[in-house]
DNA sequence: GCAGGATCTGACCGATCGGTCAACTATCTT
DNA sequence: AAGATAGTTGACCGATCGGTCAGATCCTGC
């Protein structure tokens, strides 16, 4: 039984769907996206789509939970060991999760207000809360405030919103948005000690 | 025939309706959004929605289309007349533009790339792009213009995403929301001359 | 080859979608 | 008072929504 080079059809077919769901779900949004319309993308049926996730949401929870899991232990090992390094680790650590799961952010950044009805969706948002009030409890000015929720939102933005305003040919690779949202976040995040953001070249 | 003081129903009631229209389309999406959510809202049967309006689609376009003007506006002035001073300018008419037509912009922005074959969003989303391109012919780094795309999408986030996240006791006010906003997006628009930003306390 | 589970699909369901239409009422003009 | 006009609404339409279900097909172990 194949489990490692044949990924089994099964897991294969299930993982395609999420997949396909995901780039929907955060390219239209949760609520224009339909089942239908996953199906067709992917090349199944929905019935085949029902088949392999219970629900609309139980698909969603699929795609994004990962996402939101890693954020979590991110802000747990934030609020836990506080120190002077914590924040630079932080931007360190949410530029990467905002690599890999860009999809899955801005699903639960963008959207999160407007679907705090799913459970999933509130884990999320109070994730989300408990980042805001770590960072609002040592900067406590509107400014800074304002800084952060920019940053927050605005990165969960840019990476989905960059696909449809600038070309393929001119669209900067991961590498360079990595390089370039580490100083910006480290701006807004970490703005104490700006030594050590070389702002570029 | 009364003009000034009693805004004779028909134009009462259709102004309602946009304003109606607008909150949802800002807060749970375009796509999110019914006729018969937003007839139950304002108080009307949604018969009488598209009485006012021709469709979902003229509804949207008249509740953001003063907002994309005026977006229009501050852009040409900004790319016409450019100089030095010309980055401080702009920072403060976008702000003015943020504060008070959040819902529009929120939606042209955040849902900009989804709902691009809407001929309204579409003009947005031309301009939006005109600005970019005049942003980025000045600066070409890379952190430059994710600087440019997080301010952008980020402050149109937070001003109708700040809602959910915190209190309306411990929210700021639209004030306060002008200075921190006129600070953190004059970091990300006008880099330059950073003299004048106090960098908070 | 055959039984049995896994996978997939078409047909169907009630609800809701955006939109049309005819009828009803209120208001204004003459 | 009478007619025209503006505003509002319920009934209805075809399409699509998320979801159910019974069967068809495929794959595996015996």
């Amino acid at each position: 039984m194949p489990t490692d080079a044949q990924p089994t059809s099964r897991v294969r077919a299930a993982d395609e769907l999420k997949q396909v769901a995901l780039e929907q779900f955060a390219t239209v949004g949760f609520a224009g996206t339909s089942l239908q319309h996953i199906a067709d993308d992917a090349g199944y049926s929905k019935s085949s789509v029902l088949y392999h996730y219970a629900s609309k949401e139980a698909l969603l929870e699929a795609a994004i939970e990962p996402a939101i899991a890693e954020f979590e232990a991110v802000l747990d090992d934030f609020v836990g060991g506080r120190g002077s390094g914590g924040r630079r680790l932080l931007v360190d650590r949410i530029v990467d999760l905002l690599l890999e799961h860009r999809e899955a952010v801005h699903v639960f950044i963008i959207q999160g207000p407007s679907l705090s009805h799913l459970p999933i969706i509130a884990r999320a948002n109070a994730a989300v809360r408990r980042l805001t009030e770590a960072i609002n409890e040592q900067s406590v000015s509107v400014t800074d405030q304002v800084r952060f929720g920019i940053a927050l939102g605005g990165a969960a933005f840019l990476l989905t919103a960059a696909r449809s305003y600038v070309g393929d040919d001119q669209r900067p690779t991961d590498d360079e948005f990595r390089v370039a949202l580490h100083a910006v976040l480290g701006e807004s995040l970490a703005p104490a000690d700006r030594d050590s953001t070389p702002t570029t070249d």
